[in-house]
DNA sequence: CTGAAAACTTGCCAAATGGCAAGAATAAAT
DNA sequence: ATTTATTCTTGCCATTTGGCAAGTTTTCAG
């Protein structure tokens, strides 16, 4: 659909494999086909394959990815050398550890395929060129940021105030597919309880909704 | 000390007054003198008295601050109607609700100020315009963004894997200043438990310390 | 200085969650 | 298809945190 006038308008030519990522873009931040066009060019394609990292601690995160088809997750380990699940990625979202790329500085986190996965990605020094030529683009990068910090106030108010049970509710309401791809041990770092307790939360989850 | 060479230097010309200010920025982005006096020109001073307000739920917050003096909390109320504490402030500190004041959306959250204090301010319509003036103003800008997104991360992760008196005693050796300006109710629901658990956690807190 | 309000502590018990280990179910590898 | 590894569930009990209410201390306005 997007590309309708692609061939009698030259400078808006995008092509059709990139409708997902244009989808995305205008969602966040409306612009132009011709704005739309400019930015996107600049999104090569990227393969990762089950259990390959975007990203590994220590390492600078070299990829800023819109990721349309697979999932994904952010670990990290914690005193007692158990991994911690800090985010969980589906489609069509934007997957990149921002501090360390930002930053370029070394990551605190891993970033690992779950699935085969398709990204579309920007390096960094590319991204700069882009934010300093492109007004509409950098205006696109901020709500990225602002938009990820909401998401996790978001869930840090959740941590804060709701029970683990609510937490997983909300989860699976919200975005169900993670729990057909993401095992329960990683969910449950997510949401910040045991694999054990968050068996037993289930449990009652499904006894609940069975009765209304 | 930064204002030495002002009278024989113009453009980088900086009222004494704005140190604190000037020293954050440098911090955060260092950058010329030139830049620097060019950046800091946008801000304003402003006070707010004890209990007044930054931003209010449900309107949209006009300040981008950094506040010289003073305390300050954003809070918002859970389902039961409990207030509950989502940020702390103490002096040079940016105080904003970044997510309203960059989307120019209503706020979700009140933050107000819990002494008198002094900040320096700018506006969304200057700060935009100084961003797009300005590329070294918009990595400032950009850094303060990811360092926030950061901050809340390294938070969130404590919230997953600390238990509440880890939390307690990392803030209070982070930031004890705290604890003699802001009520325990207040420090307990940032921490994420309940004043009566606080009031505990600190006891067990303080015979420990004592033992050591 | 005094009285009211707010903040803080503490005892008692309940609820939520964790830890460990064993067994069942599922997925992956050969 | 069979074996092996991983994931998931569950029972038992310990630990952490919450809720309520009473009492104490501190703060603050008049």
């Amino acid at each position: 659909m997007l590309c309708n006038l692609q061939l009698i308008n030259f400078p808006a030519m995008i092509p059709e494999e990139k409708n997902a990522i244009c989808e995305f873009i205008l969602k966040t931040y409306p612009m132009s086909q011709e704005q739309l066009a400019s930015v996107v060019q600049y999104f090569k394609p990227k393969a990762f394959h089950k259990n390959d990292f975007v990203v590994e601690e220590g390492k600078i995160c070299q990829f800023y990815c819109f990721m349309e088809e697979g999932f994904m997750r952010a670990y990290t380990y914690d005193h007692a050398g158990n991994e911690v699940t800090t985010a969980l990625y589906s489609p069509n979202q934007i997957v990149c550890d921002l501090s360390s790329f930002f930053k370029q500085t070394p990551s605190q986190e891993y970033i690992q395929s779950l699935t085969n996965s398709r990204v579309w990605y920007i390096t960094f020094d590319e991204l700069q060129h882009a934010f300093h030529a492109m007004p509409y683009f950098r205006e696109f990068g901020r709500l990225i940021l602002v938009n990820s910090y909401t998401q996790l106030k978001q869930r840090m108010l959740s941590m804060l105030q709701e029970t683990a049970e609510a937490r997983y509710a909300k989860l699976m309401e919200t975005n169900p597919v993670i729990f057909q791809k993401v095992p329960l041990k990683m969910i449950a770092s997510y949401i910040g309880v045991t694999d054990t307790s968050l068996s037993r939360i289930r449990k009652e989850y499904a006894k609940n909704r069975a009765k209304a």
